[in-house]
DNA sequence: ATATGTCACGAAAACGTTTTCGTGTTAAAA
DNA sequence: TTTTAACACGAAAACGTTTTCGTGACATAT
């Protein structure tokens, strides 16, 4: 029930005053060889540790990170979150969590709650809503008041600050190309609507390739999916649509989906209609998900480093804290994707 | 670059002392109100908000708790952060993590730079080491200081404080009993060692569960895994495991598994030699996983109700810090499991 | 005219640090 | 003996709040 120990309680208990303690236990030439032992003694011996609140004070520096995320129950974010905290703790910082639950006004209250002296800086990838309202205020309020903030994954360009992607276009891109190198010639895409952007970033990739091939783009192999519906619990809808997909292009010999539920869920569907994976149909997701691993056949995907992500968005933002960085410039880090081949490829 | 404005920039602005426009702000009666709407005008327009750290020195109290857990990658976890983070944000509470990773010193450490005025109390699930170890001082340390503590999951009893877990044993129980009325007479067992606290208590369910209906208990029957072996990454060491397990005993024909990857695996291993799911091998997990909707055949499992575990421990935590609890009487809230069935079983 | 009371505000302490600067004591140099 | 310098320490300010208490100005009651 003690309290922790203070500074001016050991100055009291030892006769001298609340300086030369502090001094003594920081090792300054000021304080006589006596005294430094006498008060490093009595401090261990009642393991005092200075209070952080207090030098947060003092210093105006609280050696906190906040991490603001649409959704933690979600493999990629939370490998962010493992990222950045490794290094944070590497680095002598702790982090404080925001979740935006996709929802606008969640995350602009959560940086306000945080912005008033509780985080030194922000490392944050955007909510749904907030892409799709297109209103960044918050954002530049605080990067006026000095404070800085790194953007991870779900972006806006406009906004000046450091930035970490993934190369979404190229590692579609890619996957698409394996697909055709594979002797696909009819590959569908399972994506979302535009306004997030990575899923635009994706089906850009995707339309390139085919491109590049001189595959024809037909309108009946591309699948937008409305992703304001949680598919999480209406898997029903999903598979549905999936199922449509299937049927008015009896062709499809390839899939490249934008994630993994919608990937899973081509296989699924296909292999129900009697598809044999990756035979008859083979399949890409896009994602770092957990789901892939372990599906049956198991999932090939573009994988988007995402702890690799996090530690790079955590060292950005403590080199700007300490001053490593350079006023005014600021860097956009892309993170290669890469091809995991699994079982639904040939 | 202009910093956040403090009330003594206001109070020199406006030619009035700090008290002034303090008591102003939060609408004393022991100011005019001419003066009060002066300095609230200003404070609006400059958008004066409280720093936190000076309110925190100020009232010994941060309003931000502490959540240290071995692993986030991991949706068990995941599910039981995002309960904190709902529960701690609608009381006006901050969330602070730490990532022990399994770890015992990583555990100490992480909580001894907390619990210097950091947060205000500490939600935790321990590490595997510590488990391991049964070295607790640094929890009775922190208790000792005032801090209080709320254990869940992986809790252990000679600790004074709240806990939150859920009530393995029945769970386990339940799920053998499911097995054992849709008719499996040899049914398995896939564990850990029985360190981890809330493995054994679930292999003591499925012990009680074949002692209640007189079915025979061998040891054939039991496969106890080391699980500081990292079997995600080494899946193929688990499932030789696990293919052991039923060449040792051909008439296997239920599996009660204690986490999800086992379960899995044993589906797997079991289509693999040959068996029909849930034909000839009823399979049932223990998890709070995403993989168990999605496999195939989905997996019928125990659920934790991970989310509830998360928001009951914040509800103890901030209870207590705001005395709402009675001093020195802890309680231990058990959490009912769920046995969800899908199509793994009958 | 004196006593009493209300009003509106300011000074100062407190939370727990760090750091700058000032000062009394002692020893060495002139 | 006087001046100078080194030594060892303390006082106080600062970080940004809130809150207790004191006080001067004025109005009202005696």
């Amino acid at each position: 029930m003690k309290r922790k120990i203070t500074l001016k309680q050991i100055a009291k208990e030892l006769d001298v005053s609340i300086s030369t303690v502090s001094k003594a236990l920081r090792n300054s030439p000021e304080i006589s060889e006596d005294t430094k032992q006498k008060v490093q003694a009595f401090a261990k011996l009642y393991n005092y540790k200075p209070n952080n609140i207090a030098l947060s004070l003092k210093n105006r520096k609280t050696n906190t990170i906040g991490i603001i995320i649409p959704e933690i129950v979600h493999h990629f974010f939370s490998k962010v979150i493992r990222g950045v905290e490794l290094v944070a703790n590497q680095r002598g910082y702790n982090v404080i969590i925001g979740l935006s639950n996709e929802s606008f006004s969640k995350e602009v209250i959560n940086m306000e709650m945080l912005a008033n002296g509780s985080i030194d800086g922000f490392i944050i990838s955007l909510s749904k809503e907030t892409l799709q309202q297109q209103d960044y205020h918050h954002f530049n309020e605080i990067i006026g008041q000095g404070m800085p903030i790194v953007m991870f994954d779900r972006i806006v360009k406009d906004i000046e600050c450091d930035k970490v992607i993934v190369n979404d276009m190229e590692g579609a891109k890619n996957a698409v190309e394996k697909l055709i190198k594979n002797g696909c010639k009819h590959i569908a895409l399972i994506t979302t609507k535009d306004y997030v952007s990575v899923g635009r970033l994706r089906t850009q990739g995707y339309l390139e390739a085919l491109k590049v091939h001189n595959l024809d783009l037909k309108s009946d192999l591309i699948l937008k999916l409305d992703d304001n519906i949680d598919y999480e619990v209406n898997l029903d809808a999903l598979e549905a649509e999936v199922e449509n997909l299937f049927n008015s292009n009896e062709k499809i010999d390839g899939v490249f989906a934008v994630n993994e539920l919608y990937a899973l869920s081509a296989m699924k569907i296909a292999s129900r209609m009697g598809y044999r994976i990756p035979d008859d149909i083979q399949v890409i997701g896009f994602t770092d998900g957990v789901l892939s691993k372990h599906a049956t056949p198991s999932l090939s995907t573009v994988s988007q480093h995402a702890q690799i992500m996090g530690e790079k968005a955590a060292d950005l933002l403590i080199d700007r804290l300490e001053e490593k960085q350079e006023e005014d410039t600021y860097v956009t880090e892309v993170i290669a994707s890469e091809l995991v081949e699994r079982e639904s490829t040939k």
